[in-house]
RNA sequence: GGCCCCGUAGCUCAGCUGGAUAGAGCGACCGCCUCCUAAGCGGUAGGCCACAGGUUCGAAUCCUGUCGGGGUCGCCA
């Protein structure tokens, strides 16, 4: 059930019949016919600028649209059709048309809203990728949270989703890890150690160390580098992957797939990777130029591998092999995109940190070059988390050690605040997360906001229950609806109307916050719709002696927690079935 | 210097593939509890949508340029 996607279809087959002109209605003007709710409530309760898109040059767009408002006014759900403006028609449905809305929603339950608007496509999100050199800390989070919300919300419209993270095992980042462990490990051990160089410097590494020393005693006490760095790296790596793992797992993100680094190296896939990009000739050795404005020390002159990634749109060709011969980050990179696009992803979507935002041409130069643009890659940058707390900003830094941490926000906040509080923003937006504002119970606090109409729609079952009007889904699903005729009620009903279109604006753009904003606007609604009772006690949804009527109000409030318990379940979020 | 993101009310931010008189919360001011949770609701005040051009019947939205803030720029990932 989708109302708006209904009266487009009544507004698209109506013009059919009354145009003259039917060459003018080319594919393209139809589809910039739109049907959305007027800026203005007292406009109506949806409007149409169909009359200002199909019009050519000379005729009149006033004229189209009162041919078009009188000729839907003979539909049973159209109540009033009204031209404004240079030419909109402004429709105003009728009871009859709302209620059926509140019926559909009652017998689609979980499913309103759902779409096939994706077309059972499928799309690969790439997010979090954190190396596996420490805990998760709030940068992360809001890229897991982002990732996870996205998969879900293009789940629920109609996409089939993979949920990966990538694990850079294998860059020097891991030989990184190895020497402050081994560090760690000589702590243990009782070796005096002096700790002023450290790349990790985390007191998290000291439990890796002593169980190292646990393991295997002394054994690697006196030994040069080569002999436990890689050892020591994977076992080091290992323990922070699992530790990784159950950070996403508190915050409730789960991931379909893990991706090593590592399984592309002396296994041929980068070089297979590259081979495509050899055979289509967009692989050569040659020379950079240092980049314009910006002092490089120790630059050198040197011919290298490159990518001729300026073929598919990005600025300068990327390097593949470092001056030591091993690849860069970028080559294995390439081999993993391969691997996707092998995989038959329709979509892929690489959620990363803004300060990636260099990456994102050249990654998208690589998939298109691979899949022979068949394949789109779609990035999405998260911006920073600015975090407060009294009102005053800390910092995070890796290499001091200190850092606030996934496991931070979790203990402090919680995960369904968290991640609402972090779905507020759109991605590119940088985020102001206040551990204070977070915990607030007020208007201002949109986790709460949203909680409390839940809770409150949780308290008007409770007490429909002691007053003993049944509410069974069948019940509500039967009840004669005219006693919901107050605008505020059918408020809240075009609000819940809006739903599916709200969702398939979201997953369109791949905006997750859409959902938060849209909740505290259905919040809105019901808060408004809930405070009138105390005017009027018609408006109260349990009417004492009435049973038939509680019935009907009731349906409305089931409606409003189907939707808010879908929204929130996108978000990723626990509908709170009392505040405390 | 190149590239990417951002600039909307005093503050924090929405603004849907271009659409009507640009919205919400906070803060300020004025109101609403004998009544389903007042942890809420109503109202008032507050704007040259950074600036300048362009495209269009129509621009906060698209294009170009300028200014301001952030990110990034071979051998980090």
């Amino acid at each position: 059930m989708n109302l708006f996607e209904e009266i487009s279809q009544l507004v698209k087959e109506t013009l059919k019949v009354i145009t003259k002109r039917p060459e003018s209605f080319n594919r393209t003007s139809l589809e910039k016919i739109t049907i959305e709710p007027p800026r203005l409530a007292a406009y109506g309760d949806m409007a149409t600028n169909a009359a200002l898109v199909l019009t050519s040059k000379n005729d009149s767009p006033r004229d189209l649209a009162q041919e078009l408002a009188i000729k839907l006014t003979k539909d049973k759900r159209i109540l009033k059709a009204a031209v404004a403006g240079p030419g909109f028609v402004n429709l105003k449905l009728s009871l009859d048309c709302w209620h059926h809305v509140l019926k559909a929603i009652l017998s689609d339950g979980d499913n309103f809203g759902r779409s096939n608007f994706g077309a059972g496509k499928r799309v690969n999100i790439e997010f979090v990728s954190a190396n596996p050199t420490g805990p998760l800390h709030v940068g992360h989070t809001r890229g897991a949270v982002f990732g996870d919300a996205l998969g879900n919300l293009l789940s629920f419209a109609g996409y089939r989703v993979t949920r990966e993270y990538y694990i850079n095992d294998a860059g020097a980042q891991i030989e990184a890890l190895a020497r402050s462990v081994y560090f760690r490990y000589l702590q243990a051990i009782g070796k005096k150690v002096v700790v002023d160089d450290m790349d990790y410097p985390g007191e998290y590494l000291a439990p890796v160390g002593e169980a190292l020393a646990q393991q295997y005693g002394d054994k690697w006490a006196d030994q040069p580098e080569q002999v436990w760095l890689k050892e020591i790296g994977d076992y080091a790596g290992d323990i922070m992957m699992k530790k990784i793992q159950e950070d996403l797992a508190s915050l409730g993100v789960k991931m379909d797939v893990f991706f090593s680094e590592k399984s592309l190296y002396g296994t041929g896939r980068i070089e297979a990777a590259l081979k495509q990009l050899q055979e289509k000739g967009l692989i050569y050795e040659g020379i950079l130029d240092p980049p314009k404005g910006k002092f490089i020390e120790d630059w050198e002159r040197r011919e290298q591998t490159l990518f001729k990634s300026t073929e598919h749109g990005d600025d300068v060709d990327r390097p593949l092999k470092k001056s030591d011969g091993t690849w860069t980050y970028f080559a294995p990179d390439i081999a993993y995109h391969f691997d996707k696009i092998a995989r038959n992803f329709d979509i892929l979507i690489d959620v990363l940190g803004a300060d990636h935002g260099g990456y994102v041409k050249r990654m998208k130069a690589a998939v298109s070059a691979l899949s022979d643009g068949k394949v789109s890659l779609d990035t999405k940058l998260i911006q920073l988390v600015r975090l407060q707390k009294n009102g005053r900003p800390f910092k995070m830094s890796k290499r001091a050690g200190s850092f606030v941490t996934l496991r931070d926000l979790i203990e402090t906040v919680g995960a369904g605040v968290t991640r609402f509080v972090m779905l507020t923003r759109k991605n590119d937006a940088p985020l102001e997360f206040d551990f204070d504002k977070a915990l607030e119970q007020s208007r201002d606090n949109p986790v709460f906001y949203v909680q409390y109409a839940n809770a409150r729609v949780v308290s008007i079952f409770r007490r429909a229950k002691e007053e003993g009007i049944p509410i069974t889904d069948d019940m509500l699903r039967n009840a004669d609806l005219s006693v919901l005729n107050h605008e505020m009620e059918i408020a809240v009903l075009r609000k819940l109307a809006e739903w599916p279109r709200a969702v398939e604006m979201a997953a369109r753009s791949n905006e997750p916050h859409k959902i938060a904003f849209f909740l505290n606007e259905l919040a809105g609604e019901f808060h408004r719709l809930w405070n009138l009772g105390s005017d009027d006690s018609n408006l109260r949804f349990i009417q004492p002696n009435d049973i038939p009527a509680s019935q009907s109000k009731i349906a409305l409030v089931r409606a409003v927690s189907i939707v808010i318990s879908s929204g929130l379940g996108i978000l990723g979020v626990t509908p709170l079935q009392e505040m405390r």
